[in-house]
DNA sequence: GACCAAGAGCTACACATC
DNA sequence: GATGTGTAGCTCTTGGTC
C-alpha cells in the first residue's frame, strides 16, 4: 500500500481515501482529489474503448478549465502527467495504452485548436489560454522526456509514441521544448529496440515538413531527412525501414532512396512500393526512365507471388484508372520505341483486365496509317490471343496473309529506302505477328517468303529483327528441310554476291587451301588428333598457361589451324563434291561474316534434325570454320557458337570437335571460355559420354581438368559460374560420376573466394538440392564426401578466424555449424522426390555422413569445431529401420569420444540425448528382426544370411581390417562390386592385379594407423607411386596428358606442393585411384580404413579447388615446400 | 512445343525416371526460398512431393489434424487461464512484474508508484544499437536474381528451345552406385 | 458494379523464453 | 542462438450499402 517515506515533490502519492491524511489542507485537499478522481475517472473509462472519446475529451478539457479557474492548473497538469506514468507501463500489443494515446492526442489537439481560435480572436498569442497551453505542454512533454531513457523498453517505446502522436497533432511547439525533444528523439533513433526506433522515426518525420517554411528550421530539417534516408538504408530491423519508407518526405533528393526499397529484402517493403508509394504519385513519368523500367521489371519477377500482384495491380488498375482507360495514352507515355518494359505492362493489362480485351479492334483503315503505340499495341494484342486461344478475335482482327504480306511491304519500303525510323519500328512490330502468323493460304504464304527472304538478302538487319525474320522464315518453309535450304540460300547468295563485289584474288588462298590440306591428310593417318596439337605445342599445360598472352595467342592460333586441318581431313568425304569448297576465304568482310554468321546461328538454334550432312558440311567449311580462325574475337565467338549448334545436330561432329572446344576452354579470352564451355556441357547433356574416350575421341580426363581448372579460377567469375552449372547439370544426369570433381564442386560453393560470385551461388543454391534431392544414389553421393567437406571448411575457417589465413575476412566465410546444418539437410532422404516414406526411413543418407565424420572426428583441430559437431548431433535423424552396425559404429565411435575427449556439459547432454535415441533404435531394430525371422520361415534365412553378412562386416569393421571380402552391405550392388568406376575403359582391365595391390597397402596404412601415428607424407607419396605404375600399365592408349606425365616423370617428384598447384595432373591420379581402390571401397566404407583413403586421395584431388587456402587445410603437411 | 528432345522421351533407367516435369516443380517451389544460397540458407519444410499415392496423404492429413487438435487444446487451455485472470481484473494487483498485463488499469489505484520504475536510473544497461549495426554495406537490398528454376537448368545453355537428354545408360548407374551405399 | 467493412485464414517476421 | 508463440500485414470471402 501506499508508503509514507515516500515524500519526493513530483510524487505526490494519493490515496483512495484522500482526505484521511494531510489535515490542514482539506479545502486544498478536497479539490485537489476531485481533480484527481475526476481524470482517474475519464483515463478509467477511456482506456477500455474508442467510442465516447470524443466526450472524455471535452469532459477533460472541462476539468481543465474548472481547475484554471480555481489556479489549479498545476495540480491539472501533475495529476495528469500521474495518469500518464501508469500508462507507459502498459506493453506494446496491448490496445488499453493505444487508447489512453489517442486521447490524450485528442486532448491536446482539442485545447490547441481552441489556444488557435483564441489567439486569432485576440490577435496575440500571450493570452492566458495559450499560456496554459503551453504550460501544460511543456509541463507533460518534459516529464515523459524524463523517461525516455529508461531501461525497460516498453516505458521508451510508450514516451516516444506520446512525443510522436502529440508532435502529430500539434502546429507549433516552444522552440525550448522543441529543442530537447529533438535531441532527445535523435538519440532513439538508434534505440536498440525497433519498436522504439519506429516510434523515434515518426517524431522524426515531424522535423522534416517546414523546410520551405522557415529557412532557419533547414539545418534540422536536412538532418532529419539525413537521418531517414540512413535509416532506411541502413536499419536491420525492416519495419524500421518501412516506417522510415513511408514516412520520408518525397523529393528529387529522396524518392531514388524510397524506390531504391524495391530490392529491400523484406517482401512486405518490396510490396509496399507498389501498393502504396507509386500508387501515391500523380504521374509515373516523373520517375526517371531507368528507375522506372527496373521497378517494373523486378516487380514482374519477384520471387514473391503478392509483390508480382502489387506490380500489376498497380499497372492494371492504378495506371489504367490515370489515363481514364486510354491504353494509348498508357503506351505514350511508356514511350514504347525505347521502352523495355512496355511489353510486359500490355501483357498485365490483357490478363487482368479482360474487358478492355472486348474493346480493342484493329479497322482495316488503323492498319495503313499504323503509330508505333498502334503496331506494338497490334504486336502484344496478336501475341495474348494466340497464348489464350482467342481464335475468334484473331478472325475479327487480323486478316489473311497476302494482306500482311502487303502492309508489310509497305513499312520495309519506309523502313529500309526511306530510312524512316518509325517505319523500322512498325516493320518490327509487324514482323513479329508475321513470325506467328497463320499462313494456311498458299499465296499469302508465298508473298510473305518472298518478302522476308528479299529482306534478309538485301538489308543488314540487327541482331533481334535478324531473328525474327528466320523464325518467320521457319514458320513459312514447307518443312525443315525446306527451312535449312532456304537459309542457306540466302547466307550463300549473300556471299556470293560479296565475293562478286569484292574481287578476291583467289589463288592465294587457294594454295593455302592445298596446303592445309596435306596437313589433313597427315592428320587422318595419324588418326591422333593429340599428337598433331602437341606438336603444335599447346598442351593444356599450366606452366604454359601463366606465360604471357602472345605466347597463348599464338598456340591458341595454331590450335585453330590443327582443329581445320582435323576438319578438312574429315570432312573431306562429304566435301569432294562441294563446288563450294574453293570459297574457303575468310576474306568476307567483317559485316557480312556476322550478318552470314547470325543468321545461322538463328536458324541452328531452332532446327531440330540435321540437314543432309552436304548442306551441313558446306555451312562448316565455308562459314564456320572461317570464322572460328578469323581474329576477330567477336566473329570467332559467333564462329564456336554456330560450331556448337552443328555439334548439337550431329554426334560424330560433336566428337571430332571436342578437342577444339576444349582448347578454346583453356587457351580462348572470357567470353570465348564461356561460350566454348557451355558448348562441351551442351554436348555432354545431349550425347552422353559417349562423345569421349575411344578410338580418337577425347580423353575425358582431360575434360574433367579443364572444369576443374575452370572452376578454381575466379578470375572469370562468368566462367565459374558455368563450370558450376554445367557440372551441376551433368552430375544431375549422371554422365559426370567422379567423387573428387563433385567434392571440388561443393567445396567451392563454399569456398570464400567465391563469396561475390552472385551467379555462381545462385547456382549453386539452386543445383545442388535438385541434385542432392533427385535421386537417392545422388544423396548417397553427397553422404560420401560431406565429412571431408566439412571437414576442410572447418580448417580454413579457423585459419581465417586465427588470423593465419589473411586473405579473407572473417566473416567471408560460412560458419563450420552453419555448413553442418546444410550438409545435414542435402542429406536427408525426406526430401528425395519420389523415394517412399518407408525407403526414406530405410535410407543411411545421413548416418553415413555422420559415421565418416566420426571417424575423422580427433582430426578436427578446432575446439569450438569439435563442440559444434557434437552439439549438432541431434540434427541426425534417427529411427529403428536405420542399418543396425552402422548405428552401432556410431554408438561406439561416440561411446569413445565420451571417454576419450574432454567435453564440457552441453555436449555431454547432446550425445547422451543422441545416444539414448540411438540406443533405443538399434534395440528396437534387434527385436524387428527377430519378429520378422519368426513370422515368416522363407525371408528367416535371407534375412539372416543378411544379418550375419552385415554383422561379419561390420566386425571386421571394428577390428579396422579391410579384408578383401566382396560383401556389400546391400546385395544390390553386388553386382557393380567389380565395375571399375573409371572413365576409360582400358584401365579396367587392371583392375584385379591393382586390386590386390591396393588391399595390401590398405592393410599397411590399417595397422600404421592402429598404431596411433599417421605419416602423411608418406602416404601421399605412396598415392604418387601407385599412380605412376597404374599409369604405365595404361600406357598405349591415346592420353591427353601424356606429355605432361612424362614431363613430370623426368622431372622427378617436384613435390607435393607443386602437384597441389598443377591441379591437371591431379585428376589423372584420383582418378586412377579410384579405378584401383573402388571395389574394396565398397565393403569397408564404413570402417576407419576408409580414413585413410579418403585422406589420401583429398590431398591429391582438391589441390587446385579453392586455390591455396585449401591446401592448407589439406591433410598433407606441405610445410617442406613452402 | 517444338521441342524435340523433351524429358519423356528419355530411358526409364535412373534419374530420367525420377525427373519428370511435376517433379521439377517440387524443386521450384521448395527452393524459391533459397535462392539466395549459403549466406541466407536456413533449414526450412519442405512440402511433400505428391506423389498421388494416399499413404502420403493419409499421413500428412493426419499429422496436420493431430498438430491442429494439439494446437486447438493449447489454445483453449490458454484463453480459460487468461480469462480465469480476466475475472481476478485490477483486484489483483501482480507486483512481480511492474508491465500492465491486464484487461483494464484502475487509474485510481496508486498503491505503488510507477515513477520509481519510469524515472528509474538506466545504471549500466545498454539501451542503444550496437554501432556494428546501425551501418550496413548491403543496404538491405537483394542480389540480382538469376532466377534458376528446373526449367532453365534442364534446358541447353546454346540452345534452349532443346532439354537435356538425360541419357543415362547403365554403365554410369553402376558408377554412380559404386561406393555408394544402398539401403 | 463499385465500394466498404468485417471476418477468416495465411505467412513471414517479431518477441519471449530458455 | 535455437526454440515455440504471437502478431502484422496482407488476401480472400461474405454481406451490405450506395
Amino acid at each position: 500500500m501506499m508508503s509514507s517515506n515516500d515524500n519526493s515533490s513530483s510524487s505526490v502519492i494519493n490515496q483512495d481515501i484522500p482526505s484521511s491524511s494531510q489535515e490542514g489542507y482539506l479545502t486544498e485537499n478536497t479539490i485537489d482529489q476531485q481533480i484527481f478522481r475526476s481524470i482517474a475517472d475519464v483515463f478509467q473509462k477511456a482506456q477500455l474503448t474508442y467510442a465516447g472519446h470524443r466526450k472524455h475529451v471535452a469532459i477533460l478539457r472541462k476539468i481543465q478549465m474548472k481547475a484554471y479557474q480555481q489556479n489549479y492548473d498545476e495540480i491539472f497538469n501533475l495529476w495528469f502527467c500521474k495518469m500518464i506514468s501508469k500508462v507507459l507501463l502498459i506493453k506494446k500489443t496491448d490496445p488499453l495504452g493505444d487508447r489512453i494515446v489517442r486521447l490524450v492526442a485528442g486532448f491536446i489537439a482539442s485545447w490547441e485548436k481552441h489556444v488557435i481560435k483564441v489567439n486569432e480572436e485576440l490577435g496575440n498569442d500571450t493570452n492566458d489560454e495559450a499560456l496554459g497551453f503551453s504550460k501544460f505542454l511543456n509541463t507533460f512533454m518534459r516529464y515523459i522526456l524524463r523517461a525516455i531513457e529508461c531501461k525497460n523498453k516498453i516505458i521508451r517505446y510508450r514516451v516516444t509514441q506520446f512525443i510522436a502522436i502529440i508532435m502529430d497533432n500539434i502546429t507549433e511547439i516552444d522552440e525550448e521544448l522543441f529543442d530537447i525533444l529533438s535531441w532527445s528523439i535523435s538519440k532513439r533513433v538508434t534505440d536498440k529496440e525497433p519498436s522504439v526506433r519506429i516510434q523515434a522515426i515518426f517524431c522524426m518525420t515531424k522535423f522534416q515538413n517546414d523546410e520551405e517554411v522557415d529557412n532557419s528550421d533547414n539545418d534540422s530539417d536536412i538532418n532529419a531527412i539525413k537521418t531517414l534516408i540512413k535509416i532506411l538504408r541502413n536499419d536491420p530491423a525492416p519495419e524500421v525501414r518501412r516506417a522510415s519508407m513511408l514516412n520520408l518526405i518525397q523529393n528529387n533528393d529522396t524518392v531514388p532512396f524510397i524506390l531504391e526499397r524495391i530490392r529491400d529484402v523484406n517482401v512486405i517493403n518490396r510490396r509496399l512500393i507498389f501498393s502504396r508509394v507509386l500508387k501515391n504519385f500523380d504521374d509515373f513519368t516523373m520517375i526517371n526512365r531507368n528507375i522506372l523500367e527496373k521497378l517494373i521489371t523486378w516487380g514482374m519477377e519477384d520471387r514473391e507471388e503478392s509483390v508480382r500482384r502489387a506490380c500489376s495491380n498497380l499497372i492494371s488498375h492504378h495506371w489504367l484508372n490515370k489515363v481514364n482507360g486510354d491504353i494509348m495514352k498508357l503506351l505514350k507515355k511508356l514511350n514504347v520505341t525505347k521502352s523495355s518494359i512496355a511489353n510486359k505492362v500490355l501483357m498485365t493489362l490483357f490478363r487482368n483486365r479482360h474487358d478492355i480485351i472486348e474493346k480493342i479492334t484493329f479497322p482495316k483503315e488503323v492498319w495503313q496509317n499504323l503509330t508505333p503505340e498502334v503496331s506494338f499495341l497490334l504486336k502484344v494484342f496478336y501475341q495474348y490471343c494466340l497464348e489464350n486461344d482467342l481464335q475468334s478475335v484473331i478472325e475479327d482482327n487480323f486478316f489473311e496473309s497476302a494482306e500482311l504480306a502487303t502492309i508489310i511491304k509497305l513499312y520495309a519500303n519506309g523502313a529500309f529506302e526511306e530510312k524512316n525510323e518509325e517505319d523500322l519500328f512498325i516493320f518490327q512490330q509487324l514482323l513479329d505477328v508475321a513470325s506467328k502468323y497463320d499462313y494456311s493460304d498458299e499465296i499469302g504464304r508465298r508473298d510473305m517468303l518472298n518478302l522476308v527472304r528479299n529482306i534478309l538478302f538485301t538489308q543488314i538487319l540487327d541482331q533481334q529483327t535478324t531473328k525474327l525474320s528466320i523464325n518467320t522464315l521457319k514458320k513459312l518453309a514447307i518443312n525443315e528441310k525446306d527451312f535449312i535450304a532456304i537459309t542457306i540460300d540466302i547466307i550463300q547468295d549473300i556471299r556470293d554476291e560479296q565475293i562478286e563485289n569484292g574481287e578476291i584474288s583467289n589463288t592465294d588462298n587457294l594454295s593455302e587451301v592445298e596446303e592445309l590440306e596435306e596437313n589433313g591428310k597427315d592428320n587422318k593417318t595419324d588418326t591422333n588428333i593429340k599428337n598433331s596439337l602437341n606438336k603444335n605445342g599447346i598442351i593444356g599445360d599450366d606452366v604454359k598457361e601463366t606465360e604471357d598472352d602472345s605466347v597463348a595467342i599464338e598456340s591458341f592460333a595454331s590450335a585453330v589451324d590443327g582443329y581445320v586441318n582435323q576438319s578438312l581431313a574429315n570432312s573431306s568425304r562429304i566435301s569432294e563434291s562441294n563446288v563450294s569448297q574453293s570459297l574457303i576465304v575468310d576474306d568476307l568482310d567483317e559485316t557480312t561474316l556476322v550478318r552470314c554468321l547470325n543468321m545461322s546461328r538463328y536458324m541452328l538454334e531452332i532446327v531440330e534434325e540435321p540437314a543432309d550432312s552436304i548442306t551441313m558440311s558446306s555451312l562448316i567449311d565455308t562459314l564456320i570454320t572461317p570464322a572460328v580462325r578469323n581474329t576477330d574475337p567477336d566473329i570467332r565467338n559467333l564462329g564456336i557458337r554456330n560450331l556448337g549448334l552443328c555439334c548439337l545436330l550431329d554426334i560424330e561432329l560433336a566428337t571430332e570437335n571436342m578437342y577444339i572446344l576444349g582448347m578454346c576452354v583453356s587457351k580462348g579470352n572470357p567470353t570465348l571460355k564461356k561460350i566454348a564451355l557451355e558448348v562441351i556441357v551442351d554436348i555432354f547433356s545431349l550425347y552422353g559420354t559417349k562423345i569421349v574416350d575411344g578410338e580418337g575421341k577425347v580423353d575425358s580426363l582431360s575434360i574433367h581438368k579443364i572444369f576443374y581448372r575452370v572452376l578454381k579460377n575466379a578470375d572469370h567469375p562468368e566462367c565459374q559460374s558455368v563450370a558450376a552449372e554445367g557440372l551441376c547439370k551433368l552430375f544431375l544426369c549422371d554422365t559426370f560420376v567422379d567423387d573428387d570433381l563433385f567434392e571440388t564442386l561443393i567445396l567451392s560453393y563454399f569456398s570464400p573466394a567465391n563469396q561475390d560470385n552472385e551467379l555462381l551461388i545462385q547456382a549453386f543454391a539452386f543445383c545442388l538440392p535438385v541434385y542432392c534431392y533427385s535421386h537417392i544414389q545422388h544423396q548417397e553421393k553427397m553422404a560420401k564426401i560431406a565429412a571431408d567437406v566439412l571437414f576442410r571448411l572447418s580448417m580454413l575457417w579457423s585459419d581465417i578466424q586465427s588470423g593465419e589465413d589473411s586473405s579473407y575476412s572473417n566473416d567471408s566465410m560460412l560458419k563450420p555449424s552453419k555448413i553442418l546444418q546444410q550438409l545435414v539437410d542435402w542429406v536427408d532422404p525426406f526430401r528425395v522426390v519420389k523415394l517412399s516414406e518407408e525407403d526414406a526411413l530405410r535410407s543411411n543418407t545421413q548416418l553415413e555422413f555422420l559415421h565418416v565424420l566420426l571417424q575423422i572426428f580427433e582430426r578436427f583441430e578446432n575446439k569450438n569445431v569439435k563442440k559444434m559437431i557434437l552439439t549438432s548431433l541431434n540434427r541426425f535423424k534417427v529411427c529403428k529401420e536405420k542399418d543396425l552396425k552402422l548405428m552401432m559404429n556410431i554408438r561406439e565411435s561416440l561411446e569413445d569420444i565420451l571417454e576419450n575427449d574432454p567435453i564440457d556439459k552441453v555436449c555431454i547432454n547432446s550425445m547422451n540425448k543422441f545416444l539414448t535415441d540411438l540406443s533405443k533404435c538399434i534395440e528396437e531394430n534387434d527385436q524387428s528382426v527377430e519378429n520378422s525371422s519368426h513370422t515368416n520361415e522363407e525371408e528367416e534365412e535371407d534375412e539372416e544370411e543378411h544379418e550375419q553378412e552385415k554383422k561379419e562386416e561390420y566386425s571386421n569393421l571394428q577390428e579396422e581390417q579391410t579384408t578383401a571380402t566382396n560383401k556389400e552391405f546391400n546385395n544390390n550392388i553386388k553386382d557393380n562390386a567389380n565395375i571399375s568406376f573409371i572413365m576409360n575403359s582400358k584401365i579396367s582391365d587392371l583392375g584385379g592385379v591393382g586390386e590386390e595391390k591396393e588391399k595390401e597397402k590398405e592393410k599397411e596404412k590399417e595397422k600404421e594407423k592402429e598404431k596411433g601415428k599417421f605419416d602423411d607424407d608418406l602416404i601421399s607419396t605412396k598415392g604418387i607411386k601407385r599412380r605412376r605404375e597404374s599409369n604405365s600399365d595404361s600406357e598405349g592408349e591415346e592420353h591427353f596428358d601424356d606429355a605432361i606425365d612424362k614431363k613430370e616423370d623426368n622431372s622427378e617428384n617436384k613435390g607435393l606442393v607443386n602437384q597441389k598447384l598443377e591441379g591437371s595432373d591431379s585428376v589423372d591420379f584420383r582418378i586412377n585411384d579410384i579405378a584401383l581402390s573402388t571395389t574394396d571401397y565398397n565393403a569397408t566404407t564404413p570402417s576407419g580404413s576408409n580414413l585413410n583413403h579418403q585422406k589420401k586421395n583429398v590431398s591429391f584431388a582438391f589441390p587446385d579447388v579453392s586455390s591455396d587456402e585449401l591446401s592448407s587445410v589439406s591433410y598433407v603437411d606441405n610445410n617442406d615446400e613452402n | 512445343s517444338d521441342i524435340t528432345n523433351t524429358m519423356s522421351v528419355i530411358s526409364d533407367e535412373g534419374i530420367s525416371a525420377v525427373l519428370d516435369m511435376d517433379a521439377l516443380s517440387y524443386f521450384d517451389d521448395n527452393l524459391k526460398k533459397s535462392w539466395r544460397g549459403r549466406d541466407h540458407w536456413k533449414v526450412t519444410n519442405w512440402k511433400k512431393f505428391n506423389t498421388n499415392t494416399s499413404n502420403d496423404n493419409n499421413n500428412t492429413t493426419a499429422d496436420a489434424s493431430t498438430t491442429a487438435a494439439a494446437a486447438a487444446t493449447t489454445t483453449t487451455t490458454t484463453t480459460t487461464t487468461t480469462n480465469n485472470n480476466n475475472v481476478g481484473d485490477h483486484s489483483d494487483d501482480d507486483n512481480s512484474s511492474p508491465i500492465i498485463d491486464k484487461k483494464q488499469i484502475d487509474f485510481f489505484d496508486f498503491s505503488t508508484n510507477p515513477e520509481d520504475i519510469i524515472f528509474e536510473s538506466r545504471k549500466k544497461s545498454r539501451i542503444d544499437m550496437p554501432l556494428k549495426d546501425r551501418e550496413n554495406e548491403t543496404h538491405y537490398l537483394l542480389p540480382n536474381d538469376f532466377h534458376f528454376t528446373a526449367d532453365k537448368i534442364t534446358r541447353l545453355f546454346i540452345k534452349p528451345t532443346v532439354r537435356m537428354a538425360f541419357i543415362s545408360k547403365r554403365e554410369n548407374l553402376k558408377k554412380l552406385s559404386k561406393g555408394g551405399y544402398k539401403s
